[in-house]
DNA sequence: AATTACACTCTCCTTTTGGTGTGTATCGAA
DNA sequence: TTCGATACACACCAAAAGGAGAGTGTAATT
């Protein structure tokens, strides 16, 4: 009514979503799923698995590098959820769990992988393109 | 030292990481690189002006959906600065801003292209996963 | 004269993310 | 007997992400 003059969400009418997805059930349901599988752990996770195939809980922290224990097993255990990763116990002491990438999660690291590439690829442009930017604003 | 039985980060050490990258300081920057672009807004702000060629400020919002100005503004501003999109300003009144990909990132885009197939051919085996993990775990 | 539209910016505010430190259970080694 | 290793859980805290709402400046529209 009158207590502003925009509103501060740009809504979604159906005109462009049907293009995309005929239902917005699953549309939104694709969106949650990049939504979670977009993460930097989850990327670096499904890495170190699939270029070292099957690997203990520490093992996988030490392949990732800078990751807190507390964010390895939250990923993991939302990987392992998502059916990307497969997660065997061994009832031994000291613990022994294997982690490993599923079928699935070989496929979604197939596809981050031209990602990689286009990152690895592109690391200088993207630098040039940065200083370019901050010259353009900030700088002198 | 003393202070603790373990420590709660999990150190890299050089073993693995050259195997990657030969150079630290590249795998921290495509490290970054991924860290930024492997975000829910960049993607379906990507997607969006894959799709369309060149669109207006809130016309991104729209195609986009749930997205909130201050966040449009924020992914498409860093966008700009690391080179994936042009902002070309029109100084008109009511003001007129166009937003498109570069060459750049088109090859993004199109580098994300198998994530997203990949989410929409594997949802339902997604759904299925979290589902059985649910039951298995906090379920009856 | 008031309203609308655009492309934002700015200020709150809440939620999420992520780090740190500590605890746990048990076995073998020192 | 105490320590260290493993794979966590849990509590506490700081920082960042992200949303809501209001404001801005101008010019054409109503």
């Amino acid at each position: 009514m009158s207590q502003g003059t925009n509103s501060p969400k740009i809504y979604a009418w159906s005109e462009n979503r049907a293009a995309k997805a005929l239902d917005p059930a699953l549309d939104g349901l694709v969106r949650d799923i990049i939504g979670k599988v977009a993460d930097k752990w989850t990327m670096l996770i499904l890495e170190a698995l699939e270029e070292h195939g099957t690997l203990r809980f520490t093992d996988v922290g030490r392949k990732v590098g800078d990751i807190s224990q507390k964010m390895l097993t939250k990923t993991l255990r939302q990987m392992e959820a998502d059916g990307l990763v497969l997660r065997i116990v061994h009832p031994v002491i000291p613990p022994h769990v294997d982690y490993s990438l599923t079928e699935m999660g070989r496929g979604l690291s197939a596809a981050f992988c031209g990602v990689w590439e286009w990152a690895e690829a592109h690391h200088a442009q993207i630098e040039d393109s940065r200083k370019a930017f901050s010259e353009r604003n900030g700088g002198a």
